[in-house]
DNA sequence: CAATTAATGGCAATCGGTTGCCACCCGGTT
DNA sequence: AACCGGGTGGCAACCGATTGCCATTAATTG
């Protein structure tokens, strides 16, 4: 079952062999068929690293996640498995735990086992990844760097329409729940939130930084009605469903006297108690741009992209948990 | 960077820094010392496909899922992915996509790019399994097949629990609400169910088979009360929670009109609406489990294991899903 | 009909490690 | 002094493809 096999029964060289399934234009049609029969009747699958070690292609792509039990990712995995499928590529999944450290060990591990990698959430300074982007064609998601190329899922305008939402509904004081402070999308979703609060002359509150975790929801949850806001924007999904259940242990009533908007629209989201109001994100169309666009780019290495970044829409899905303010 | 570089300043053979790295106790410690200190220095990574090569070993796992959204794999997969980078292998996620045909191409395929597989949930008959173990390590999850080492989780005796759970409550016609036919599982709860049913002297209605997502959740509650049944076991929580929402939907309460009881105790079966009734599994620890025993298997070939199959016990969570039968 | 060119297929080097086998060195025995 | 054996390290084959280069042959053209 390897190419020798398939020369020695057609009676041509490796290298013909070789070159009629990779290169089929290069050997005469006769011939080609003869090989591509016999491979088919042998059940021929080419050596992954045999083939990898000469040519350097590994058709293998890595997928680093923070956390492979965060519901977030699960569309993310989907998205990018089902591209990779197409292509013929297979997926290594990698989950650094959260932490910056392991994730760059990681990454130099695989470095040389991949075509590429995405970066979902990654933890890494902005330098270092600009260092790992010149050695190794990269992708992020939800991350903005400099010359590297990237899928950016645009919560920051889905925060504007929360607020837009919250506001209209009466609420005048309304919170910002933070995630990680290393995620680079915590700080974009705050800053839009200030920038669309600011544009009612209204100010936002903001606490945290909370893990994201359902039982961060706990403490954050009492750190919300701490402010005294009258509504709140979280992080994510995870965090606000965790709040949810902590509010609905301490007898607040949802959206009667706070509302509470997530962010994702996560597995959950929509039957979680109440339902939760969230930004839903085309997470699995994120997973499946990410690779087209690591994979274009693998194609056209030398070239310089058409388009660096690739911004995918969100929009608010208002459910159950959020309502009127209430009054005072 | 390659183990020449690495012998050309230290002055030894490539042997010898090969050796130096994989079989420490093969060479002269001072030489040994030398040549790890200029490894580290120089940053080196062993090329994994280099290796693969001339060893045979990958040093990669793959992991096959039915379907990577399904929540029940994220637990899995986590436990999974901790094992295997405690061990320093690296995670090949596949997905299978419900599909026996897809699942025996794509193992056909990677069969020689990885040491050994994990079958989570394997759509393949018990022949093909045969012959794919014979040829590559595996180890099955939820699937019992004689002469493949496999952890299972006992839904079974979980399925017993819930049934004697629900008569003690008063319930008399409880029906079971059937995932995929292919499913081993499926069958095995089935079988516990009408066990359990007939130690009381009643007989188990069966309703289905479902697919496993929330959308047949709706089918299969108006089917589940067709049945009459005043309460209703799941293959799964996916179909739990999906059959809730449709029961809310047409105004049946959940569990005064009927009771609902899960199955593995995923994420979000504590936060829907009511917070399902389920068997818990210890879905992390069986991927932990099923990696354990697959690395014992590699490290000892030839050898005839001494447990070709663990079993992981599960337990009754009651929530509010169910509840006492309705008087009729 | 000679000459140029295009199509085809083989040779052999190469990718980066691993490993069986052998040679050498050195201290200890008889 | 001859012998033995364990500890070290080098040589070279090998894993299974890919690919640059060249030789052969056939086709085209002036």
């Amino acid at each position: 079952m390897t190419i020798n096999d398939i020369a020695a029964l057609t009676g041509v060289a490796a290298s013909t062999v070789s070159r009629a399934l990779s290169r089929p234009d290069r050997v005469n049609r006769i011939t080609r068929e003869r090989i591509q029969a016999a491979a088919r009747e042998l059940n021929y699958v080419p050596n992954t690293q045999a083939r990898a070690l000469s040519s350097g292609r590994t058709e293998t792509v890595a997928l680093l996640v923070s956390d492979a039990t965060n519901p977030f990712y699960f569309g993310l995995i989907r998205g990018a498995q089902q591209q990779l499928r197409a292509a013929g590529h297979a997926l290594l999944l990698i989950d650094t735990e959260d932490s910056a450290e392991l994730e760059n060990h990681l990454l130099h591990k695989v470095r040389r086992s991949v075509d590429g990698v995405i970066l979902a959430a990654s933890r890494l300074p902005e330098q270092t990844l600009s260092v790992i982007a010149a050695e190794l064609p990269v992708v992020t998601v939800n991350r903005n760097v400099p010359r590297v190329r990237s899928v950016v899922i645009d919560s920051p305008d889905g925060v504007m329409q929360a607020v837009e939402h919250l506001v209209s509904l009466g609420h005048r004081s309304i919170a910002y729940v933070a995630g990680p402070p290393s995620s680079w999308a915590n700080e974009a979703r705050w800053r839009a939130m200030r920038t669309a609060m600011a544009r009612h002359g209204l100010t936002a509150a903001r606490v945290g930084p909370f893990g994201v975790s359902r039982s961060s929801g706990s403490v954050a949850a009492d750190a919300l009605l701490n402010t005294g806001a009258t509504a709140g924007v979280t992080f994510n999904d995870l965090l606000a469903i965790g709040i949810l259940r902590r509010l609905a242990e301490r007898g607040v009533d949802v959206p009667g006297e706070i509302s509470v908007v997530g962010c994702d629209d996560i597995f959950g989201a929509d039957f979680c108690s109440p339902p939760l109001t969230t930004l839903t994100a085309p997470i699995e169309q994120a997973g499946r741009v990410a690779v087209s666009m690591l994979l274009d780019h693998l194609e056209h290495l030398g070239e310089t992209a058409s388009r660096q970044t690739v911004l995918l829409p969100t929009h608010l899905t208002i459910r159950q948990s959020s309502g009127p303010a209430p009054r005072r």
